[in-house]
DNA sequence: TTGAAAGCGCTAACAA
DNA sequence: TTGTTAGCGCTTTCAA
């Protein structure tokens, strides 16, 4: 059995009281008790359990981030942007992915449970359940997700962004663009599409929905075009996965990126830089980092009022000569 | 205040055993208590305090992760692989990265004292640190990490492999084959070298160190090739992320790859494919799921001996002609 | 400066 | 089937 505080006092020859001042605040025993409660709990290799402290203090010293089934290198970042400041913070990181689940709600509230605070991802959550948690007390910050008036939310800048790609692609002589991916699927897209739009000035703008945001539905799109035989002179996709699963797809099918056609993404995830691809960049770390700093604030009371904030983003011009790429796969 | 059982039991008026138990099992109260306590729950909006659960069951229902400074690709995926196979059986994910972090023993302590068992990636956590782990009772698995006899571990296959690509490479000619990457990092690593080594046939193999695993680290060893000058027939690179920067900096210095000089890397990142890199995929997900189901087995007490598992890996052979790309930033 | 004692919210004997 | 009660390991008044 590990160890408790109480082994510590009868070592030490003092109460439990004590040594719980001791370990947490040496100031305020006298140096001698220090001295001997931190000889005890050396010797009997103490570690005060988390629980039994937390019960007592009645909180967690834990954040959690809740994500969506969409993985890949986005949300990797943002999840390490966020666990490197809630560390820095003192506060353990718990993870939840809702992918493919559908008691999503219910994981979310046991998170919460067992957390100070949540910051939810995307649309992961539905409504309800968030105003759920708010109703219980529980702190949240929604990151990629549709601002509600009384939750703090940080978003990355979408539409201004997304007019500069269009000028961009407009610039470059397209005067038909293909938009890849749903806008129903997250609010993020919705304002991505709005802004190519808005952007476009004389050029016609056509939206393929895509069900997911992956390489696959990225190919799967590509086949489509190559099917049909008719080519847009630019696709703009909802992200990067998208647009690289398209690219290939293009490229394998004959379609020459870009000379016959123009291809772009969004995040700047490490492959795009690779494929060369031209897209906007988020600064998916520094999303995370700053909803673990808002988190903070609400849960040490710091702010009542909530905080919306938009990060920027950058539009990243890429040309590369097309690459051909062969495979071979031997265990 | 959020309600506890005893506010529950009270407006359902029965004791706070029947409420636990109603909760936790309805089949052992009877349909009325049951019922009667569900309403009660449900008004109240009532949700268990995980930490007084805990304590008294005296378990957390939470494993850790600890993972080193490198972030990247690899490590996001091996914890996605973790968290899902952890949520299946029940359980939270408690994240830890050491990331430049001197007290790196200390916090996984800390995080052990919060979670039933933990999973230690790499060279994160000295040899002595993890003794004291055990020695304190904690359930563990290493995670690409030398194996110690009395812990369980779980590692990709690497010299078999490595042979495997030094046979690919020497038959594409390399008489000269440099191996980026040190193998005093890693376990991991220093496997690689030996199975390039023994594989080598004819081949001479040197090595170039580098003090990271990622892209800037391959671009600074590709800096010092293009001003040396002398290119050997082929850089096989202890990861994707050192290939892909050497690529880039030997290509941006007006070498051609594959022309001139062979590169290949290790992972099989998302990049890689888009940048038509040779390398060994290793089964990432697979490795964070397998983790996630050794650490149970230890936790349930279901086994004592330890396990010592290797996944296999696979040979990755891409051939990609020459791409030039620019880049672009507008923000 | 220290100790005694009352909880924190819950589970699990043990009794009824 | 239900209630009583004694903890789980810790913090924190309140007294001494």
């Amino acid at each position: 059995m590990r160890p408790t505080i109480r082994d510590v006092a009868s070592k030490a020859g003092v109460s439990i009281a004590t040594v719980s001042r001791a370990l947490r605040d040496p100031q305020i025993v006298s140096k001698e008790t220090q001295s001997k409660v931190a000889l005890a709990a050396q010797e009997l290799d103490y570690v005060p359990n988390h629980l039994g402290r937390q019960l007592a203090e009645r909180r967690h010293a834990a954040n959690g981030i809740v994500f969506p089934d969409l993985s890949g290198p986005y949300f990797a970042e943002v999840v390490l942007g966020y666990e490197a400041v809630a560390a820095e913070l003192g506060r353990s990181v718990l993870l939840l992915s809702t992918r493919g689940r559908e008691s999503a709600a219910a994981m979310v509230h046991d998170l919460a449970a067992r957390t100070d605070g949540l910051v939810v991802l995307g649309r992961t959550v539905p409504d309800d359940a968030l105003h759920s948690l708010v109703r219980r007390g529980v702190p949240l910050v929604l990151l990629a997700r549709t601002p509600l008036a009384e939750i703090d939310s940080l978003n990355a800048e979408n539409r201004q962004t997304a007019r500069a790609l269009a000028a961009h692609l407009t610039a470059a002589g397209a005067g038909a663009i293909t938009f890849v991916g749903d806008p129903d699927l997250s609010p993020d897209i919705a304002e991505r599409l709005e802004g190519l739009e808005a952007g476009a000035g004389g050029a016609t703008v056509t939206v393929t929905r895509t069900p997911e945001l992956d390489e696959g539905s990225g190919q799967r799109a590509g086949d489509a075009v190559v099917a049909s035989g008719r080519l847009p002179d630019a696709f703009a996709c909802a992200n990067d996965e998208l647009a690289l699963g398209l690219m290939t797809t293009l490229r394998a099918g004959g379609v020459r990126v870009p000379d016959d056609v123009l291809v772009s993404g969004w995040d700047d995830v490490m492959a795009a830089r690779y494929a060369g691809l031209t897209t906007v960049r988020q600064p998916m770390r520094d999303l995370g980092a700053t909803a673990a700093r808002m988190l903070d604030e609400l849960i040490r009371g710091q702010r009542t009022e909530p905080r919306h904030e938009v990060l920027a983003t950058e539009l990243i011009i890429r040309t590369s000569t097309t690459s051909t790429t062969g495979t071979t796969s031997t265990t």
